[in-house]
DNA sequence: CAAGATTCTGCCACTGAGTGGCATAAGCCT
DNA sequence: AGGCTTATGCCACTCAGTGGCAGAATCTTG
């Protein structure tokens, strides 16, 4: 019996869960720890976001829930993964559509794109946009968060290459397929940071529909952005 | 007085230093604490590949080179640092070769990828590569060592696109130029990295020119990494 | 070359992240 | 309800990283 994945314990139950609902029907004891991790997140955010980072102790947050060391150690696996929750959520969100997409013929990159739109569009609609926008504030002013983050980042593209090159087959001399489907990812990953970046840069409006827009328009601007020429500035 | 950059405190005693022996010519003090910091690095690599990142602790590389470990904070900001060290000086020395080259017209991606090529080439001849292996080797089995690396490239990455903004104009519409730059230097990061594998995965071999070649090749597949289309795999 | 001003080094004590072990309590399965 | 499984709390421990201070090494100036 392997605790790790939560959700994959529910389909023995037969199809009684509700898709807006997700863990809505599991066992009491499950059900605990999803609380007290969320918990766990909600509280280390706003403790994080008021004191910063390194102004709070995990013997602080853990007394502020109300839970041991301990006991938070078994639910994460470093402090920064705590305050890194709501990203770790969609990119693991993004393999799992992309594990069980219809397989459709067409760019490697329209599909990454239309998959990590799809992972968007499923994060929850209470509150994952201002915990995202919470620990994103929080990781730009914090080293060591944005270094766990880009790290989750680089091993979710490393599944994802394994994935896309199991599932399908890309055109082109055999040779390089590998490394197009390398690079492709990479630049999906590119285009989100942008898109990330602009989306908690501006002021207001932090939906999950308008980071959804932002990646549309990051993605549009690949071929640009490979194309681009510079001439040298005059000052 | 800065020591932080040593080779900039070089230029005040005029043009006697030899292009192939950088800091022959510092005061001693400086050119000790170089030493030691080489001799960190070296004894470090050695015992890491050894026993592993973590089956080594602070005391002990401080113990095998004879020096504390407050010295050792003082050369490195932590012990991911040290291993690191080799893919730190290139990018650094890509800033550097960023910021002084000649003001050429042309594709950005192509100044981009001159700029890391030249770069690699002034890489110490005697023992980088060596040394880069190590480092990269170890890496992959190192997650915070991983982690630590990304976190440079970003920092890298984001010089970069300052530099290069300031230092050039972009063509087509102004709106997404600063987007379109990052997403360039974003790719040239992204093929560095498939080289930089291909180069550790191969069994022998490991030179500069090697690597600058590899480059090169994954540079030429981003256009096609880019439109590259795939089709279901009949399994 | 000597003496004074700088700056590096080593030692010590300390905080805080992360881990292992074990007793206990809570949820789970007949 | 009673035994089985699994999470939790508590304790002690290791190790990365930091601050302070005394002394040594290096640089500078007369």
């Amino acid at each position: 019996m392997t605790p790790e994945k939560a959700t994959a314990t529910a389909p023995e139950r037969g199809a009684e869960q509700a898709p807006e609902a997700p863990g809505a029907a599991l066992p009491l004891r499950e059900r605990k720890k999803l609380r007290t991790r969320q918990a766990l997140i909600d509280t280390a955010l706003e403790l994080f976001g008021e004191h910063g980072f390194d102004g709070v102790t995990l013997d602080r947050l853990c007394e502020a829930v109300e839970v041991s060391k301990r006991t938070f150690f078994r639910a994460f696996s470093s402090k920064e993964d705590v305050a890194m929750a709501p990203t770790q959520d969609l990119w693991t969100t993004f393999l799992e559509v992309l594990e069980s997409r219809p397989s459709d013929d067409g760019r490697l990159l329209a599909l990454l794109e239309g998959t990590l739109t799809e992972a968007i569009d499923r994060m929850p609609a209470d509150g994952w946009a201002e915990r995202a926008l919470a620990s994103r504030r929080l990781a730009a002013r914090t080293p060591s968060m944005d270094a766990h983050g880009l790290a989750f980042c680089e091993r979710a593209t490393r599944e994802a290459v394994s994935t896309v090159t199991r599932r399908f087959a890309l055109d082109g001399p055999e040779a390089g397929a590998a490394l197009r489907a390398r690079l492709a990812t990479d630049m999906l990953v590119a285009a989100f940071h942008q898109a990330m970046d602009g989306w908690v840069a501006q002021p207001s409006g932090h939906t999950r529909a308008d980071l959804a827009r932002r990646l549309r328009t990051a993605c549009a601007e690949l071929p640009g952005a490979l194309a681009a020429s510079v001439e040298p500035r005059r000052a």
